[in-house]
RNA sequence: UGGGGUGUCGCCAAGUCGGUAAGGCACUGGGUUUUGAUCCCAGCAUGCGCAGGUUCGAGUCCUGCCACCCCAGCCA
């Protein structure tokens, strides 16, 4: 397919293939833990998985890490099966779960423990620790390094009956308590959790931990290549060490690549979870987060998403992406795909003194570029609303826009000459009574006048008034404080504008619009009505117009 | 101070056996345009964390530094 990606990993699984170690060919997988929901990060990691194995002919697991009964649930396991679905990957066969091979792995385990591999520590919890020793010191033995291998494998049998209390005991590899790497000081294999488990209920009472559970998981589906995220790097010894100490003969290399970064947002399931218990927004899939659930209500469509993590790349290094690059992805996306229509979201009324009658009709092209997209019907009458903004008595340089005295075109529509500004008792403008020229209409203009600027507008008789959802980045810094979170976030995240929009907006059944000039907008999936329209704000237009720092107007 | 990683343009990122620095974003000019959008054209690292060394030639090899990230859950 598409051999254009380069990456280190492309690469090593180019060689792989040309060398032809890889006797089941690519077979890759997606391994999230069901505690949370997916986020923008691990669209690059699904997008990897998956993007490999199609580029490659082979095969991708979805498999659910779920060996911690404490924190996961079905809930999580539906929302993410609905991500990496709606991101436009399939899976192969069902799911799979790492629960489902609990007797495979409990059986390695005795194994282990026969071969004196693997012995019951009947230390507690912060005994372990206190044993572990420190990054620079080594660790000492636990006093129970040493004993029999059938004490131990009757122990842990007695483990799985259910003999012992949570934190009795634990399962620990006989590796090396001096090791200078921590995660090889004999770490524990199996704990004693009472819990009930989403899928297994209350069969096992003892638990697998991650570094045992993953790599057996891996070689059972005979993944070719797991990936997996940086600091995974130093469980990699381990990760060799289990599949090299069990009767398995299959191994698959485990490749680490950096995650995602991503300024003015958090990307931790324990920070984002935060976010949503605390009621700082509406819940995971609120617009403003960064979870496949929010920027799927935001508006973004998978498209953009996918070619986002397609333009970043995968390396080692340590990243942070400017947000810039992925809102550049989504215009580009909805560039070509979002049909055109009019919206006025701060309006400012109109007033033609010079028309008369019941207004007319107009036509616009749904896309000005792509005339297979239609046309649609545009009511013009002597009231209309123009943006506020596009009205100024004191103009920057270079404002091409409407000005007392000043002309304009009206999209689609007509010029108008602005000849007289209505004030409030508070003295802000209420009103402009302008004068429109008749032989200047869309498309048949005999007037000969040019103006500058050309501006959006709606039809106050048959505009629909409608909420719109302007969102701002989450937080105000670029790292937001793990521990004082709600001090980081930016006040202003969300901005609702009460506009109009023209009716042909809510008639169609498209989501996603430009607004022209403002930016891309979507019917919100929960909120919208026909009647009652709300919109959330995909992303603004590009705007490379920047008034003099002078007359600020 | 133990172990594991990473350092190429403001950001992301390519750089085969060492051979004379891709591309994208951003930015800056200019053109088209009834969206200050899109589109098009042009510009944008004598430099590859720093310092030495090897070589006809080094981002790519060697040596020594420096900076940053990860690890001491019976979480994943």
């Amino acid at each position: 397919m598409s051999d254009d990606l380069r990456d280190f990993i492309r690469n090593r699984i180019r060689a792989d293939v040309a060398a032809e170690r890889l006797p089941h060919g690519v077979v890759t997988r997606f391994p999230p833990e069901p505690n949370g929901y997916l986020h923008i990060g691990h669209a690059k990691s699904i997008c990897l998985n998956f993007g490999v194995a199609e580029e490659f002919d082979g095969r991708t697991f979805l498999r659910f890490d779920d060996t911690n009964p404490l924190k996961e649930g079905e809930e999580f396991v539906e929302a993410i099966r609905r991500d990496v679905e709606w991101l436009g990957f399939r899976w192969t066969g069902e799911p799979t779960f790492a629960s489902d091979y609990f007797r495979e792995l409990y059986h390695f385990a005795e194994r282990l423990i026969e071969r004196g591999k693997a012995y019951v520590c009947s230390l507690t919890a912060e005994e372990i620790r206190a044993s572990r020793g420190t990054l620079t010191e080594p660790g000492t033995p636990s006093p129970y390094r040493d004993r029999p291998t059938d004490e131990s494998l009757d122990l842990f049998r007695r483990m799985k009956a259910g003999e012992f209390p949570d934190g009795a005991h634990v399962l620990r590899a006989r590796i090396d308590p001096a090791s200078p790497n921590v995660n090889m000081r004999d770490p524990v294999l199996y704990r004693i959790r009472h819990a009930t488990h989403h899928r297994t209920g209350d069969d096992w009472c003892i638990y697998p931990m991650y570094d045992f559970t993953h790599c057996i998981c891996d070689a059972l589906e005979g993944i070719s290549h797991s990936l997996c995220t940086l600091e995974f790097e130093d469980h990699r010894p381990l990760y060799d060490w289990v599949l090299d100490n069990i009767d398995m003969n299959y191994h698959p290399p485990q490749i680490e690549f950096s995650r995602l970064g991503l300024p003015f947002t958090v990307m931790s399931k324990r920070q984002l979870t935060r976010l949503v218990a605390d009621g700082h927004v509406s819940g995971w899939d609120d617009p403003r987060m960064p979870t496949l659930a929010g920027l799927r209500r935001r508006g973004y469509r998978p498209e953009a998403i996918r070619e986002f993590c397609r333009r970043i790349g995968v390396s080692k290094a340590d990243n942070l992406v400017e947000v810039e690059f992925l809102e550049f992805c989504v215009r580009n996306d909805l560039e070509g795909t979002a049909p055109r229509a009019m919206a006025v979201l701060d309006p400012l009324p109109v007033t033609l003194t010079n028309y008369h009658g019941d207004g007319e009709t107009l036509t616009g092209p749904w896309h000005p570029q792509r005339a297979e997209m239609g046309q649609r019907d545009l009511a013009f009458s002597r009231n209309l609303y123009i943006e506020r903004e596009d009205f100024s008595d004191n103009p920057p340089r270079k404002y091409r826009r409407l000005v007392p005295g000043g002309m304009v075109r009206l999209r689609y529509g007509y010029i108008i000459e602005c000849e007289e500004v209505v004030r409030d008792s508070a003295g802000e403008v209420s009103e402009l009574r302008c004068r429109y020229v008749p032989e200047s209409k869309s498309g048949s203009d005999t007037s000969g006048l040019k103006p500058k600027g050309v501006i959006h507008w709606v039809d106050a008789n048959s505009a629909i008034a409608a909420e719109v959802r302007n969102f701002d980045r989450l937080f105000r810094v670029p790292a937001p404080a793990g521990d004082n979170l709600a001090g980081d976030l930016n006040p202003n995240s969300l901005h609702t504008d009460h506009g109009f929009i023209e009716p042909a907006i809510a008639a169609s059944p498209e989501t996603r619009f430009q607004f022209e000039r403002t930016g891309y907008f979507v019917k919100d999936s929960e909120l919208h009505h026909p009647q009652r329209p709300v919109f959330n704000r995909i992303v603004s237009l590009r705007d490379s117009w920047k008034p003099k720092a002078q007359g600020q107007g």
